[in-house]
DNA sequence: GGATCTGTCTACCATCTGGTAGGGAGGAGT
DNA sequence: ACTCCTCCCTACCAGATGGTAGACAGATCC
């Protein structure tokens, strides 16, 4: 029997990272979570780096997989771009830690940074083109694809990870908040990406 | 003759908190960017936190004065929405330990994040009701106001501080591409937030 | 039953962290 | 000349941090 010890310690200190950022959490308070000493910790992973690499790989797996379910199910056009909106939103309610997560990743750089970009590095491709041809068929606004993209990633992360700003704005972040959060956004893309209906 | 010493601790912290994190900075490396003793900073403050306190201060009045500025220089309507745009943009190539500070204090929650957005609370006021005005006009789409200023918020700090998801979206982070992104952003706020031309 | 391997532990360690205690140089006030 | 105040320093300290060394229990293999 394998232990199963090593993704305990991967999910513990996903949550911690995603929460209270890398420097933020010390391997003796992920430890102290599962219940066992630093030292199994580093038996396991041989150094807090090492550690975050795993992390992150988990963390961009699950999120690549979340998001390809949503796009296995959404029909095509604008639909494709509900559903990654919503399984994203969805996302920040069942796992925020996940969002958080990606959010230090890029806050942290190199190497963390490239690891996690690389490792979604094909659905931001197939995102690409998929903006690309939306475009070119004349059903959305003309815009470079890469930087929409960033745009909307920025936009909708920050609609669910940025709680603070939340409140300074008048919105308490609760579950209701979300729902409405996630209509607004919508619309906002909506009328951001489509193009006008064509007047002749 | 009194001491600049304090200015320039918070002046140095205020870099450092803003490109490595409150957390990933010691009184130490601070003190040495300043060729002092980490001692000397605690005379002037009295705990980190305290240190971080003042930093937040003076970066909430520089962006609250740049932004101010921006906005005495505009005109009216859209121009004011493109004044801040231009204005967050020219901060983020002469100051963006400035931009990164702003992401910092949102990251770390309360009391920083309180503080911050307290210090900036009157401008989302004003920029609340300039929204709320111009779709009361018809010149901007509705949408909620607050939700709307956090989506602006997300859409432009994104762009400006996410260098590597700008590198994953296969944009490199130099002075030419800022101007693209400057447009880029612009172009597609408009989109967004101007009601299309009353048909009628 | 002995040897080996796996997984977790206890016991340390060096380094770094924020923070305290207190000294001393030099200017200002008297 | 003396004292006081301002400002920065040296000398420490306690606790936390990431990491190492090695013991030990239990399973597995021979």
């Amino acid at each position: 029997m394998v232990s199963d010890t090593p993704d305990r310690i991967v999910a513990a200190a996903l949550s911690s990272f995603g929460t209270k950022g890398y420097e933020g959490t010390s391997l003796d308070a992920v430890a102290a979570m599962l219940e066992i000493r630093k030292q199994t910790i580093l038996y396991w992973f041989p150094s807090k780096e090492s550690l975050l690499e795993a992390v992150i790989t988990q963390g961009a797996t699950e999120l690549a997989s979340a998001l390809q379910d949503a796009l296995d199910a959404a029909g095509e056009g604008w639909a494709r771009v509900d559903a990654v909106v919503r399984s994203v939103f969805r996302l920040s309610a069942r796992r925020p830690e996940l969002l958080g997560l990606v959010r230090e990743a890029a806050r942290l750089g190199p190497p963390a940074a490239t690891q996690f970009t690389t490792a979604i590095a094909p659905l931001v491709r197939r995102a690409s083109e998929f903006l690309q041809a939306e475009m070119d068929a004349g059903r959305m606004r003309r815009h470079d694809p890469g930087l929409l993209l960033l745009a909307i990633y920025s936009t909708v992360v920050g609609m669910v990870t940025e709680v603070e700003v939340l409140r300074a704005v008048g919105e308490e972040p609760t579950a209701r908040s979300l729902v409405r959060r996630r209509a607004d956004v919508l619309a906002l893309l909506r009328s951001a990406l489509l193009a006008a209906p064509d007047p002749r």
